[in-house]
DNA sequence: CTAGGGTTAG
């Protein structure tokens, strides 16, 4: 979860003009105020443990003062020191913090963002502030991503009877929605709602956008035509958001519904807006659909932005298409945008996944020059690349140079390499991989057990597989449908189709789709042991699901029955030939 | 400041 980092030093904000408080000490001395707590801040400013020394340095002078730790409080202006020096007053001379001092503290604290500090400091003095102090603290919590603790701010609030204004609960729902916390948005309008307090346009985009997040795209489109109707206008974001959320679910009825209204709505639609369109269309596979949106944006007067460009040179790099690719790099570049970040990696990445490896690391090369860090990413963008082409030596070199310059090696370094190890048949460089993995305490995920499922299988070591499928379920990953392929077909390998076929029946339950390996191998398993009745079974799936019968398969299939010469084979014999690409050699 | 987008496993 995001959290702020505390501001270090941070301007205290003076309260009033400075007056001059004039103090007779026990040594009926005048005593300048002013001065003195200018002398103490130098102090609290240069001397690291100025706490050891502070009160033998003043002897005579009345610490525990309000007014004077107020003073103090003025002329300090780094907030944290000032925050050190009021718990140092609490702790010492019988100091008892005043109401106005807290409130100093507090606000300056909130005004600094430092929420885990406002946090303690309330914790730490019990005092109850102002409720316009805490309504801002409940804002400073939100915008650095403390939701847990705004909503118990709000509750405080509701406690005292005071309502938050809207702008403040807009706030909360916005970050709660920041760090993806939906569920929290809910709660709060919730008690929005019980305040009696009237949503606002914010509020409902805020609302739309926890639709979409909660991928309930349908019900964020229902708001926002109940608001239309009202004769509210929520802005781009909010259609934005649900041109997304359809994007993502391939509504594209819907997505051209919303693009409409929109224009109707005077809220003309931008690139954000396209972007999104783009971007998912690529993502689900239609690239050629949004290229042919890119390139009419461009005739109808749009201007794409780097962004734009980077999502369509990557929709064009993942079909190969590697010319179109280039083509809108350098057209990039002629409309005077500058490669970034994003931008290098998605072409190397293109050069890579191609093979070029030359014009991977020329560009690699310029990117380091531009003055781009090497990141996480940008090796494992080569070693992807590598490891696609059979090159794991050369990816497992840069592997080893990562901790050298200082790079952290992520889940996607180590299932990269695990894959391209795995698909080499290295399984022992995979395993001690993997193994070390676990032992810097990293979350594997679903793909770093896949491959070595699969390669386990494939070599006949079953039962390893299947250690490493106990293993993924204990820690709640769910395997990916082929990982159940791959038991299955090590099973029938090694001749245990009985287990096989238990297997098989599980992964009907769950809903999952074999695959046609899978099915042919179960298929030839059974018929090899005279087990008639289950191959009718699979085969009837396979039908199901519209696998067509491998050729020999069939043969052997006919032979059985035929041998059995009952009643019952016959008709069966019509269904199989159906099912089956023989029929036409028969 | 105002909402926010793009890159790496397949």
């Amino acid at each position: 979860m995001a959290r702020a980092s505390s501001s270090i030093s941070v301007v205290l904000r003076r309260q009033s003009p400075n007056t001059h408080i004039r103090y007779l000490t026990t040594e009926t001395k005048d005593c300048d105020f002013t001065q003195v707590a200018q002398q103490i801040c130098k102090i609290i400013r240069t001397k690291p443990r100025w706490e050891n020394t502070l009160s033998s340095q003043y002897p005579s002078l009345n610490f525990s003062d309000p007014q004077f730790s107020r003073e103090v409080l003025k002329h300090q202006n780094n907030v944290l020191l000032s925050l050190r020096f009021f718990l140092w007053l609490s702790s010492h001379n019988g100091f008892s913090p005043d109401p106005i001092s807290c409130n100093a503290i507090f606000n300056a604290l909130v005004e600094a963002k430092a929420c885990s500090a406002a946090k303690s400091f309330l914790e730490s003095t019990s005092f109850s502030p102002e409720p316009a102090s805490l309504e801002s603290y409940a804002r400073c919590l939100c915008e650095g991503g403390w939701v847990e603790e705004a909503v118990d701010v709000f509750n405080r609030l509701k406690g005292a009877g005071v309502c938050p204004s809207i702008s403040t609960w807009n706030a909360a729902l916005s970050g709660c929605l920041k760090v993806g916390r939906t569920d929290n948005v809910w709660k709060l309008y919730q008690e929005m709602i019980e305040y009696g307090v009237v949503a606002d346009v914010e509020t409902v985009r805020c609302l739309i956008q926890a639709f979409c997040d909660d991928n309930d795209v349908s019900k964020g489109y229902g708001l926002l035509r109940q608001v239309l109707g009202d004769g509210i206008v929520p802005g781009n974001a909010a259609f934005n958001k649900l041109i997304s959320g359809f994007c993502k679910e391939k509504e594209y009825t819907k997505v051209s519904e919303l693009l409409h209204t929109m224009i109707t709505m005077n809220c003309v639609p931008d690139n954000f807006t396209y972007q999104e369109v783009i971007n998912w269309l690529c993502k689900k596979g239609k690239v050629s659909e949004g290229f042919r949106i890119f390139n009419d944006l461009k005739e109808r007067g749009y201007a794409p932005d780097i962004v734009m460009y980077t999502t369509m040179i990557h929709g064009l790099c993942t079909m190969g298409w590697l010319g179109g690719a280039r083509k809108l790099w350098f057209e990039m570049f002629g409309k005077g945008f500058r490669p970034n970040q994003y931008t290098y990696n998605t072409m190397i990445h293109g050069f890579c996944k191609s093979g070029d490896f030359e014009q991977a690391r020329i560009l690699y090369k310029e990117m380091c020059d531009k003055g781009y860090k090497e990141t996480t990413v940008s090796y494992n963008t080569m070693m992807t690349g590598l490891c696609l082409h059979g090159r794991t030596d050369e990816a497992y070199k840069l592997f080893k140079e990562m901790p050298q310059k200082d790079i952290v090696r992520d889940v996607i370094t180590y299932n990269t390499l695990i894959r391209g190890f795995c698909k080499e048949g290295k399984i022992v460089e995979s395993l001690n991989l993997f193994r070390e993995f676990h032992t810097l305490g990293l979350q594997p995920s679903a793909q770093s057990y896949t491959p070595l499922i699969a390669v386990l299988c494939q070599v006949g070591r079953v039962e390893e597989a299947k250690s490493l499928w106990n293993d993924m379920k204990n820690i709640g990953l769910q395997p990916i449908s082929s990982t159940h392929d791959d038991i299955i077909n090590g099973l029938c390998d090694q001749g245990d189709v009985t287990e096989g076929m238990d297997w098989f029946v599980a992964m009907l339950t769950d809903k999952l789709k074999p695959e046609q390996r899978t099915f042919s191998r179960l298929l030839s398993c059974l018929l090899h042991r005279d087990r008639l009745d289950d191959s009718l079974l699979v085969l009837d799936f396979m039908f199901t699901l519209g696998y067509v019968l491998e050729k020999g398969i069939c043969y052997s299939l006919v032979n059985q029955l035929c041998s059995k010469n009952t009643h019952f084979v016959e008709t069966c014999l019509g269904d199989i030939l159906e099912g089956s690409d023989i029929s036409t050699c028969l």
